[in-house]
DNA sequence: CTGAAAGCGCTTACAG
DNA sequence: CTGAAAGCGCTTACAG
C-alpha cells in the first residue's frame, strides 16, 4: 500500500498517539463534538458530554495543541524573555506567572536575552515563530528597532519591573527613581550623611541612583560617593568594591548596593575589617533575597513583590484572550524598604 | 463574499503575518522550495536559494512553527519539569540547556511540578499536549505511575541531578550517596568527630545522609547527630535549627548542611553566639551558590556543574533528533568539594 | 445540540 | 533541482 501524504519524523515518535478521530469513533460522535466537549463543554448535551469524556479517558487521548493552535490561531503559549534564570531577580515573577497561566491552560516558553541587539532580534524571531499569545519582557525595552518589531507583531507585550512613560503595550512594575528617592530619605532619616553607592550601570540601577542623588541635591547635601561600573549587577563583587573605596581613603557611614548579593559582599568585607554593622557602617541591599534575610546581621533591603508582577501579567494576558482590555497600561506594584539589622 | 473555513481567534491577532505562500509568490517559486531553503538549504540550487532568501527578508517572513511541527511531527520544543525556579539549584542547568538548545532551533517550555502526584500528572499531560521532542526532569522520577506514563509517551526523557539505577530513558547527574561519603571523608580528614547533619528529607538529601553515615559506620564511629525534617530544603532556617540543637545541649564541631542557604543561616547563628568559624564550629553547605562564595567566612561547599548537566542534556536531545543514540544511559558529571574558609 | 467539511500553514514522498 | 498535492490534527462557521 502506498503511503499517502506525510508521516515523517523520527520513527520512534509516538507511533499510535490517539487523535480526535479515534476518540470520535470510540464515542460514536463526530470529531467536532469531541472538540466542543474539550473547549466549550457547555454547548454539548450532558449525556453526550459524559459519553465523550468516557471515550477520552478510555483512549488516553491528549489533544495535540500544535494542531489546535494552528486551527484556532491561538497557541496558548506565552514567551518570557529573560536575561538568565540563574540567580535572577525575575524568577519569582516567572514562577508566579507560570503557575497562574498554567491554571488557564497556557504554557510559558523561555527565551534568553544574552548578547547584543542582534541576538535579541534573533531570539524574538525564534519566539514569534511559535506564535505566542503574549510576550513578557523583564525590563522596559529600550531599542527602538525592537520596540517597533514587537508593536508590529501584534501580540500582547508586557514590560515588567519598570514603568516606562510610553509602554509598548502594557507595563507592570514600579518607579526606580522613586525607589532611589525612598532609599535616600531612609538613609537621611537614620542620620547618615556619607553614603557610598555601589551600583551597576544598567538603566534601572541608574534611575535609582538618579532618584537618590536628586533627594540629596534638594536638601543641599553634597553628591554621594559612587562606584558605578559596567558589569552585570549580580556578579559585582561587593567585597572588592568596598575594599577599594576604603583603601582609597573613603570613609562612608552607609553603603547602598545595587543588589543583595553585592550587599552581602560588603557585609563580608566589613566583618573582615572589624567594622561593626550597622554601628560603624550601615549596609543596604536591593531585592529582598532569601540569602539577605538569613545573613548576620540581617540585611536591610528593598522588596519588590515579583510574584505580584507575575500574577498581574497573567491576568492581563488571560483577560485579553477573553476580549477584556486591561484598564491601565501602566500598573504600579510599588516597593517597600525592609528595615532589618544592617541599617 | 462568504468566509470559507476558519480564521477565528482574536481579531487583533497578527492580521497579515506573511505565510510561505506570500514568500513563494514574491520569489516566483513554489512553497516547497521556500521550505527547503529554510530546512535543508543544501538541496536547493545556489541561485534559487539567494532569490528565496531575498524574498524572505523582503516579506519579513517568520515561519509558523506550530504548522511546521504539525506537518513534520517534530515540535522542536523541549519541556522542563522544575519544582520552581525561584532560588533553585537547577537554574544553571535550565539556563545552559536553553542556550544550547536555542542554537539548534529548539525552545524550552517550563512546567512547574508543585503539589502531589495528581498535579504532576496534570502538568505532564499539559506538557505532552505540546508534543515536545524531549522532557527534562530535575530529579529521578519515583512514582511508578508517572514513570510508566513517560515511557509510553515515547519521547526522550532525561532525568537530571541524580543517577537512578534504571533510568526511564537517560539520566545525567551524580551519585548522592558518593557525595555524602566524600563529605564524611572530608570531615574526618579535618579531625572533626562530632558532626551535626541538617538535612531535608527529600530522597536525594537522604541518599547523601546515607553515604555520610555509611562512612562513619565503617570506621566504627558513632552515628552523627541529625536534624531531618519534612520541609523544602530551600526554606529551612539553618539559624533556628542550629539554635535548637545547641539549646538542647548539642556540642557539634561541624555542621553539614543540605544547602548553602541553610549553611548561611548556621553561619549567622554561630556568629551571633560568638562561635568562631571554623575554629569552634566548621560549616559546610551544598550547591556552591554565589551567596555562599561571598559570605564571611566563605562557605565550604559541594559544587555540582549544573551547566554541564544542561549542556549534556541538550546534546542527547539534539543527537537523538538526528538519529544518534546516546552512548550511555547514565552520565555521571561528578561533584567536587570546594574547601573555602568555613571548614 | 450535532455533523460535514473547509481551512489553519506547514513538510515531504513522489514524479519529473 | 523543483513543483503539485496530500496530509499533519485540530477548530469553527454554517446548516440542519
Amino acid at each position: 500500500m502506498r503511503r499517502l501524504g506525510n508521516r515523517p519524523g523520527p520513527p520512534e515518535a509516538r507511533p499510535g498517539a490517539p487523535t480526535l478521530e479515534h476518540v470520535a469513533r470510540a464515542a460514536g460522535v463526530s470529531t467536532a463534538t469531541i472538540s466542543r466537549v474539550i473547549n466549550s463543554p457547555e454547548r454539548v448535551a450532558p449525556e453526550t458530554r459524559e459519553k465523550v469524556r468516557a471515550a477520552i479517558a478510555a483512549t488516553g487521548y491528549v489533544p495535540n495543541l500544535l494542531a489546535g493552535g494552528l486551527a484556532s490561531n491561538r497557541s496558548r503559549l506565552v514567551a518570557a524573555l529573560v536575561p538568565g534564570i540563574a540567580a535572577s531577580l525575575f524568577n519569582e515573577t516567572i514562577e508566579a506567572m507560570t503557575q497562574a497561566l498554567a491554571a488557564a491552560g497556557y504554557l510559558v516558553v523561555l527565551g534568553l536575552t544574552r548578547g547584543g541587539p542582534a541576538e535579541m532580534d534573533a531570539t524574538i524571531t525564534s519566539l514569534l515563530a511559535r506564535r505566542p499569545d503574549g510576550l513578557i519582557l523583564t525590563s522596559a525595552e529600550r531599542s527602538a528597532k525592537v520596540r517597533k518589531r514587537l508593536r508590529e507583531a501584534a501580540v500582547t507585550v508586557i514590560e515588567t519591573w519598570d514603568l516606562p512613560a510610553r509602554p509598548i503595550d502594557v507595563a507592570i512594575g514600579f518607579s526606580h527613581t522613586a525607589a532611589g528617592r525612598a532609599l535616600a530619605e531612609f538613609v537621611l532619616a537614620s542620620g547618615r550623611r556619607r553614603p557610598l553607592v555601589i551600583t551597576s550601570n544598567l538603566p534601572r540601577a541608574l534611575a535609582r541612583l538618579e532618584g537618590f542623588r536628586a533627594v540629596l541635591r534638594e536638601r543641599g547635601l553634597p553628591e554621594p560617593a559612587c562606584d558605578m561600573r559596567s558589569v552585570d549587577s549580580f556578579s559585582i563583587n561587593g567585597r572588592e568594591r568596598l575594599a577599594a573605596h576604603l583603601d582609597a581613603g573613603g570613609r562612608p557611614d552607609v553603603v547602598v548596593c545595587t543588589s543583595d548579593l553585592v550587599a552581602l559582599g560588603v557585609l563580608a568585607e566589613a566583618s573582615r575589617r572589624g567594622l561593626r554593622v550597622p554601628e560603624d557602617l550601615a549596609v543596604i541591599g536591593f531585592g529582598a533575597s532569601e540569602a539577605g534575610a538569613v545573613a548576620w546581621p540581617a540585611l536591610t533591603t528593598v522588596r519588590i513583590d515579583g510574584a505580584e508582577i507575575g500574577r498581574q501579567a497573567a491576568e492581563v494576558l488571560i483577560g485579553r484572550a477573553q476580549g477584556r482590555e486591561p484598564t491601565r497600561r501602566r500598573i504600579d506594584v510599588g516597593f517597600e524598604i525592609v528595615a532589618r539589622d544592617s541599617a
